[in-house]
DNA sequence: CACGCGATGCTTAATGCCGC
DNA sequence: GCGGCATTAAGCATCGCGTG
């Protein structure tokens, strides 16, 4: 232990901490890269952890707001301990990384590089490839803290993106205060894209009846014939023409029971409607029945959605991976392009 | 009760698509 | 290429809920 951290926990009077502090062998640079789990085990009494956890984000939000004076000053090595924790503490928010996995992202790096600015057309993308890097690492709600990290190793990496908020980030990331709610470029999107997720999947869980109210198929079946298809479907696969026209008139009935109570995952589906994937065609069908007049266009779209769709089925849990080329002809995890394949 | 935070809805601007 | 239309995103305001 330093001097720094004894003179810290004596000024937030935690003074009775130093001893595990120094047993723990804590200096400044891990002072200041101490997360919650460490904080946790380092202080067990909730209120003194309390108490430290206060404190210790002052001194974080501090350190940041006093960066770009020193290194205006050129103080660098002042710098070092007390600004770079903000990247070090997040390292998932390693911002040349996030963006140089893609083409768009490097684009926009070299931009930055060289011409320390961006347009209004690549701020939005920048934006969108964080906020996509950030829900894929937090989901659609991280805290308030993951992105005011977010926010300082931006500009921390590209000063040029400072604003001229006090927090020099604020423009980024503003947290909500005085009954106004979180605001920033990456606070909208993150708005933007939840309020876009909820809207896919809200109108199938609240009508399906009304959706296809018009006659369908199993509309015209009885439930007590669609469970009977439904069962000889698990036990047969032949003859094709048969499994064909079950498969068909069961359609609505497997729309409504695969979005019932949220949804299924995909090994569930499978195990209830087997033949969706073993009997090529049977999902461009389902399509074609729900929504006869997109089906074109998903048929002629899919290279472009299928990636989308997997990412999404990804980040929701129901697929472990997304493979690197999704081919017409790709049918591993659902088999949903198999009329193409 | 004040505050932080998220949800929602509205307006406006930007962008994409399509037919000509 | 251009104009009209539809869709999407940004920005803002308001409300509700949970917490201290």
């Amino acid at each position: 232990m330093d001097e720094f951290v004894k003179t810290k926990l004596n000024e937030w009077q935690l003074d009775t901490l130093l001893d595990t502090f120094k047993e723990q062998e804590v200096d400044e640079e891990s002072f200041l890269l101490l997360d919650d789990a460490a904080m946790q085990h380092l202080i067990p009494k909730i209120g003194q952890r309390l108490k430290f956890q206060k404190h210790h984000k002052e001194l974080l939000q501090a350190a940041c707001s006093t960066k770009d004076q020193c290194l205006s000053e050129k103080n660098v090595e002042t710098v070092a301990s007390t600004t770079l924790l903000t990247v070090v503490l997040h390292p998932e928010f390693a911002i040349r990384q996030m963006l140089g996995g893609s083409l768009e992202g490097r684009s926009i790096l070299s931009t930055l590089d060289e011409k320390q600015s961006i347009t209004s057309k690549e701020r939005k993308l920048l934006v969108r490839l964080l906020v996509s890097h950030l829900i894929e690492k937090h989901g659609e709600m991280p805290p308030s803290d993951t992105k005011i990290a977010l926010a300082m190793a931006l500009i921390y990496e590209f000063p040029c993106l400072k604003d001229d908020t006090g927090s020099s980030y604020g423009a980024w990331y503003t947290p909500g205060r005085k009954h106004r709610p979180a605001t920033g470029f990456l606070e909208e999107r993150l708005r933007n894209v939840r309020k876009r997720m909820r809207s896919l999947i809200r109108p199938r869980q609240q009508e399906p009846q009304e959706d296809h109210a018009v006659l369908t198929p199993d509309s015209l079946s009885s439930p007590q014939n669609i469970r009977e298809m439904v069962a000889w479907l698990k036990a047969n696969k032949y003859p094709v023409s048969e499994v064909e026209a079950k498969m068909k008139e069961t359609s609505i009935h497997r729309s409504k029971w695969i979005r019932c109570n949220g949804s299924k995952t995909i090994s569930e589906i499978l195990r209830e409607f087997p033949r969706l994937t073993d009997n090529p065609g049977m999902i461009s069908q389902d399509f074609q029945q729900l929504h006869p007049e997109a089906a074109g266009q998903m048929f002629e779209k899919w290279p472009a959605i299928a990636d989308k769709i997997l990412k999404y089925a990804q980040r929701e849990g129901k697929i472990n991976v997304v493979p690197d080329d999704v081919t017409p002809g790709w049918n591993q995890y659902s088999g949903v392009p198999d009329k193409c394949g």
